[in-house]
DNA sequence: TGCTTGACATAAT
DNA sequence: CATTATGCCAAGC
């Protein structure tokens, strides 16, 4: 319509139904977020999104780590540790303080058991 | 309405 | 590998 195409919001809607549905066990880019959200650009926009998250919320946010494999610091230190134990958690494996993304990064709509 | 900020990405140095 | 610079764009004030 004149609206154009409503996705559902606003993009962070957009960018919480993707991470929502990260499996378990599996991590993603911000910029792979950005991207199954339609929006490759707004690889910020993701981060600026999961800022305003709501506490308490089942969003798996933890699953979320930067392109270099590492959770991004956010403002105090502790925090990235705290999100590290819950990847360990899903059986996410951290190599020197970072994730290996090329076996745990979450391809979309595929793997069906590589 | 316009400037500032920001859980990033990528390339270059 | 660390740091710097640029791009890109929405939300907040």
């Amino acid at each position: 319509m004149s609206q154009t195409s409503r996705p559902q919001n606003d993009l962070r809607g957009r960018i919480y139904s993707v991470v929502a549905r990260i499996p378990r066990g599996r991590v993603a880019t911000y910029g792979q977020i950005a991207a199954l959200a339609g929006v490759p650009q707004h690889a910020r926009q993701v981060g600026y999104a999961l800022y305003d998250l709501p506490s308490g919320g089942s969003l798996p946010w933890h699953r979320v780590i930067n392109a270099k494999g590492q959770v991004s610091p956010r403002s105090e230190p502790g925090w990235v540790g705290f999100q590290r134990e819950l990847l360990e958690a899903e059986g996410v494996e951290f190599q020197r303080g970072r994730v290996d993304l090329g076996r745990y990064r979450w391809e979309p709509a595929d793997s069906p058991g590589v």
